[in-house]
RNA sequence: GGCGCAUUCGUCUAGUCAGGUCCAGGACGCCGCCCUCUCAAGGCGGUAACAGGGGUUCAAAUCCCCUAUGCGCCA
């Protein structure tokens, strides 16, 4: 055993989480539910929040993924208080700087004489562990070199010859404590012995996450159930250091519909596409909480702050969880339901921008939120305003075939059209309840010929808006106000004219 | 191939640790009805599960064993 840095200030009541994406692509929906059930865990206690870039794969990692990961955190509300952006007290934060960290604790283990110099080729072993394979054998790695000779040894020096450094797996019984799992104990003899520095220089990737978890205090480590049969090497590697293996957490992995680890052809995977997509991040990580988390009670729609009182990580399922596109659409709208008419707006503009709707954009900012709240219930996405809303471009008289026909079969279209002119009045402009009142007198004046409510309210619809779909009456009166919604209906009665109807 | 983890309606889950209150509750989806000027939204109702087999027990979704399947790691 070697003394290490292992002395734990933090405890229990103040735990230190690291949150540890690798920037090789953009934030992957299942990286975002991990870091969730990180943040939720440290910001439920007095907690520490540690954001660390596992760049060591130079050839795949970018700094433009860096940034989408830390874009989508931010727009899911999630922070961190030490990171490679943020700096802290146990950086840098990103691997690739810490290789002299790695080195000095490669070269304790291997002074004493816990890790051996390992001179077989990559390509070498590739071989002998196919035709292993082949015969059906489980492979491991043969300890070749933990038996060398010296002379070997010296002449493999004097070639230069290049060599990893190799993890000498003790005889043991591993026991990794999981607070989902309970103690999950292997014996070693299972583990061959590992890189852990290969022979290019680099840190192996077990050593590299010990030596940061041991050196940046972290407490507990929350992460995806495929790690689990990589934590019994981890708590081998803490122990030689004598350090205290921290605390762990493997939740379950994210599953597509079909059970296989959520990817590409699942469709959308990325935190960012979700968001291009018009879902509102409330919605989003109420969904990824909802995976595996439930209160106890029969209770859904959850806000971050909810979430941050309520969360319990040991209350996590252990079980795999499939990712299930309509039930995340259901939440996305329960999220829009709560918006504000200012909020649902301010959410929804960018879509209309990239929709180029300047006609929309251009609106007086009232204008723009009657519109868009009139077609509220119509949102899943926040894309799905677009189409809707384009109902408030429409030129007076102009209609759709449908619309036409359906004006042209109303019973008594014009009698019915007149009497919304006379409803309407001359007024410029009507709040919710003065349009709500005209509605009512539609209705009063149909009810006093014995009409059906619908051979006024249809031919009103149809000649204000020359569509047959489109959002509650009242708003089509606040948005173009009573004399705006009579000058389109007299455009129409012309329309008519020229028919001969 | 070895080892590990998991297994309640199609899906997410409650219930499992402390066996009876569970012929298993909620939600999404789907189906139907109601409401309704349209599309929606909303209201009401229906559909559907303890992976299989052995035990233990007066009693098992819950405890034990085996099998199967899925997933993961070694890769």
């Amino acid at each position: 055993m070697i003394e290490g840095k292992g002395n734990r200030e933090s405890n229990d009541a103040n735990p230190r989480v690291r949150f540890a994406p690798s920037p090789t692509g953009r934030l992957h929906l299942g990286s975002a539910r991990t870091a969730l059930f990180n943040w939720l865990f440290a910001r439920g206690s007095v907690g520490t929040m540690v954001l660390r870039f596992e760049d060591t794969d130079r050839e795949r990692s970018r700094v433009e993924y860096e940034k989408d990961i830390l874009d989508s955190l931010k727009w899911m509300g999630i922070d961190w208080d030490e990171g490679p952006d943020v700096g802290g007290e146990f950086g840098p934060y990103r691997q690739s700087e810490r290789l002299p960290l790695y080195r000095e604790y490669a070269e304790k283990l291997y002074e004493a004489g816990i890790a051996y110099r390992c001179f077989c080729a990559p390509e070498e072993i590739q071989r002998r562990k196919e035709e292993t394979i082949r015969k059906g054998i489980s492979w491991r790695y043969d300890r070749r070199c933990l038996t060398l000779d010296d002379a070997s040894v010296r002449r493999f020096e004097e070639e230069k010859r290049p060599y990893a450094l190799r993890f000498k797996v003790p005889e043991m019984s591993v026991k990794v404590v999981d607070l989902l799992r309970g103690v999950v104990q292997v014996d070693s003899s299972e583990i061959d012995d590992f890189i852990i520095m290969r022979s290019d220089g680099s840190a192996g990737f077990h050593l590299a996450v010990v030596v940061d978890d041991i050196t940046m205090n972290i407490t507990h480590v929350i992460r995806g159930d495929d790690h689990l049969t990589n934590a019994v090497r981890h708590v081998m590697l803490f122990e030689a250091f004598g350090a205290k293996p921290p605390v762990f957490v493997h939740h379950s992995l994210l599953m597509g519909p079909d059970g296989a680890k959520l990817s590409k052809r699942h469709g959308a995977t990325s935190v960012s596409e979700f968001r291009e997509q018009g879902y509102l991040p409330q919605a989003l990580v109420n969904y990824l909480a909802l995976l595996s988390w439930s209160p106890g009670d029969e209770r859904e729609i959850f806000t971050l702050n909810d979430l941050v009182r309520e969360f319990r990580i040991d209350n996590l399922s252990a079980s795999k969880a499939i990712f299930d596109f309509d039930k995340l659409n259901w939440l996305n709208r329960q999220h829009v339901k709560l918006l504000s008419s200012e909020e649902l707006a301010d959410a929804v503009i960018p879509f209309i921008e990239s929709a180029n709707l300047f006609e929309i954009l251009n609106l007086p900012r009232e204008k723009l939120i009657i519109a868009v709240e009139s077609v509220r219930n119509n949102i899943e996405k926040l894309t799905d305003a677009i189409e809707p809303i384009r109902i408030y471009t429409a030129k007076p008289g102009d209609f759709s075939s449908k619309a036409l026909e359906e004006l042209k079969r109303s019973p008594d279209v014009r009698r019915a059209l007149e009497i919304c002119i006379d409803i309407l009045g001359t007024e410029r402009e009507a709040d919710e309840s003065a349009a709500e009142k005209i509605v009512e007198g539609m209705r009063e004046s149909a009810a006093l010929k014995d009409w059906k409510p619908k051979r006024i309210l249809w031919p009103f619809r149809l000649a204000v808006t020359g569509s047959t779909v489109g959002p509650d009456l009242k708003f089509l009166i606040m948005f173009w106000g009573p004399a705006g919604c009579a000058e389109r209906i007299r455009a129409t009665l012309k329309v008519l004219d020229n028919l001969g109807i």
